[in-house]
Order: structure tokens, then C-alpha cells, then sequence
DNA sequence: GCTCTAGTAGAGCGATCACTCTAGCCCCGG
DNA sequence: CCGGGGCTAGAGTGATCGCTCTACTAGAGC
């Protein structure tokens, strides 16, 4: 078994979708990428293209929503730790030659209008998302509401901002977002300075 | 001729890639929708599905950056403006059953490691659009840095709120992101109460 | 009337797509 | 020693992909 065929599925079609989208990637592909037999998809996965781009999503989803929220539990000053978040995507980017971004985006607009089932599978991880950050905004003392809208506000920022940083192969945009989002939060803390 | 086959191959173009992504949309689909023979393609775009893409791209991101810059230019005082801007978005949305939002977004993330023309393609457009808003809002008296940012911030959430809103099919993210984004505008005003 | 070009029209190319099918391997309980 | 399920393994399916090719038509210039 080693490591799990089934795992190596995984991994290798979330990276795929990742940087080449839905359409564009091809099971094939995944299959050799992932040194798992074809046979060995439709055995794990009989929902086929479908069934395995659902997992793949909310692996990669859950995933970097870890690996966000450590970035965030980093520093105690949550102003400090927005700005963090922004400049670690930076880095990400340029250390992988602007090919390792959000894992979900792209998928996500690409399926929205065309395959209701994988929307789903995005929606509910993007309301994950979401849910986390909103506790995490009003654990500071932010209400609720306003916690929710800066939640938003980061979420839509970042993806703006791998959007943008990408299509540019440049930081400049996402750098200048972790500035202006930073200001928000630091707008809405109740005892700011 | 009767309006011209290769006006009508861009615009299907256009609209395809825009809800389907690039990989996504079939040549022979955008011939059919068309309306036109598959030799005209050809005939009118001899680079192929990349020549086409790039033409369709050019065409919509100027599209879109007019109906941004008529709903701006629609309100005197700015920040009522940007506010309006992402509500005109958010009733498109609706309007469309969410399928109709930023015409370069999908294509942008699905190029941007796979295909370099276009890729510089979408960053042109993107640079264009930034071009534009960083000069609206440095005509507020806004310090050219801070405008850019601001451009940033504007154009950055928009695309998150296609992405959030489209796949959760509620507006509420995108009407979220106004507000926020209304008050940035406001808090960076030279002379604001 | 003639040619020449722009554009129409679509059959057909090899390649690749998602997917199905059969066959065989390995290991485990009996 | 045997049988059966979990998994490997890949050939083969029809459909569709981007693209090429040839043939044809309409109108302008001489």
C-alpha cells in the first residue's frame, strides 16, 4: 500500500486543480502523477471526476484553512497577524513561482455555473472559512456582524490579491492588500489606539 | 456579412470563457452559439483557440472597465459611488443567476501557470483597470500611493465577491465587501468628517 | 466576362477526454 | 489447500478536443 494510493490520489489531483483548474486537468495526468493505477481511481472513487475533485477540495480546503489560522495564531496583536497572513501568501507565491496559490479559487469559478455538486463542495468550504475568522475577529471584542464583514473582507482580499499577484507575477498587490486590510481590523478593534 | 461573424465569434467567446473558464469552452460550441462556420474561425483567428481567447479577453475586460467607470462616474461624492458600484454588481449576480460576473477572473487563475501569452494578456487588463480607479481616487485628492492601494483594495474585492457570492449564490458577501470597502474610501478622504 | 480575394462551409485528422471492463495479484479466514 | 474481497493493472470504449484541409460562393477591379 505505501502511504496509501488513495491519499497520493488526493494530493496530486488537489495540486493539479490548483494550477491548471477542472477542465484542464485530466485523470489521466493525475494517475501518473500520483504513481496510482487508473484502475485504482474508479475503485476509490466510482463517483469518478466528481467524487475525487469533492475530496481533493475539501482536503486542500481544510488544509490551508490550518495553515491560515496558525499564521493567525502567531502573533498575539491580531493586526500584526492579518498583516503576517498577507505577507506569508506573498512569499508563498514568489517562492513557487506564482503556481501555489488558493486551491479552491480557481476551481470554484470555474464550477459555479456548471457543476452544481462541486459548488456546493466550495461554497461549504469557503462558509468554513468564514465561520473560523468571524470567531476569530470577534474574539477580539468586535461584534458579530462587524466581525462577519472583516471576515469577508479577508477572505475576498486574498483571493483578490492571488488573483491579481499572479496574473501579474508580482507581490506589489498583495502587499499593498495586507496594508489596507490590517488598517480595517485595526478600524474595528473596540479599544484602538 | 450581417454584424459581422468575427464580432459575433468574440462576443460567444467571451461569454463562454466567462462561465465555462478556457479549457472549459469547445471551439465548435462558440462556432454554434454563434453562429457561425467553424472555417471562419480560423479564417478571422489563425493563432487558434489562444488568438481568439486573447481577442475575447481584450474586448471584455474594456467592456468592463466602461460599465465600472459609467456606474462611478454616475454619483458625485466617491464613496457613495464605490458603495453603488458593488451593488450593481451584487444585482447582476442575482439577476443572471449568478453566472454573469468578471469576465477575465476565471481565466486569469486558470492561465496563470499554464499559458504565459495569455496570462500577460490578463495582466494587462488588470493593470489597465488599476490604471484607471487609482486615477479616479487620486482625483479625490488621495496621495497617489494611497490611490493605488485603494485601487487594489476596490478591484481585489470585487473579485472576491464574485468568487464568495457565486458560490454560495448569496449576495451578501459581495454587499459585505461594499460596505467595507466604502468606509476605506471614506477613512483615506484628505478632508473627511 | 474574367480573375482574384474574402469569407463561407464542413468533412476529417490525430490526440485526448472521462470512463468501463476484464484479468490477475495478494492476503486473510477457514 | 481453497475461496473471496481489496486492490492493482491497463487495454479498450465512444465522444469530444483543437485544428487542418479542400471546395465553394459573392463581390470588387480590370
Amino acid at each position: 500500500m505505501a502511504v496509501g494510493t488513495r491519499e497520493r490520489l488526493v494530493e496530486a489531483a488537489a495540486t493539479s486543480f490548483m494550477r491548471q483548474g477542472y477542465a484542464g486537468s485530466g485523470l489521466k495526468q493525475i494517475t501518473v502523477e500520483s504513481r496510482a493505477p487508473f484502475g485504482s481511481l474508479y475503485h476509490f472513487f466510482p463517483g469518478g471526476k466528481v467524487e475525487l475533485a469533492a475530496e481533493a477540495l475539501r482536503w486542500a480546503g481544510a488544509g490551508y484553512a490550518q495553515l491560515v489560522a496558525a499564521v493567525l495564531d502567531a502573533s498575539p496583536d491580531v493586526v500584526t497577524a492579518v498583516g503576517d497572513a498577507f505577507a506569508a501568501a506573498a512569499h508563498t507565491l514568489e517562492a513557487t513561482g506564482y503556481a501555489d496559490a488558493c486551491p479552491i479559487a480557481t476551481v470554484a469559478l470555474e464550477v459555479a455555473s456548471t457543476n452544481e455538486p462541486l459548488r456546493e463542495v466550495t461554497a461549504e468550504i469557503f462558509e468554513s472559512w468564514l465561520d473560523g475568522l468571524t470567531a476569530r475577529f470577534a474574539g477580539e471584542g468586535i461584534a458579530p456582524e462587524r466581525a462577519r464583514e472583516l471576515a469577508v473582507l479577508f477572505v475576498a482580499a486574498l483571493e483578490g490579491g492571488f488573483l491579481l499577484s499572479r496574473a501579474a507575477r508580482r507581490v506589489e498587490p498583495m502587499e499593498a492588500l495586507g496594508r489596507t486590510v490590517a488598517e480595517a481590523v485595526q478600524a474595528a478593534l473596540p479599544a484602538h489606539a
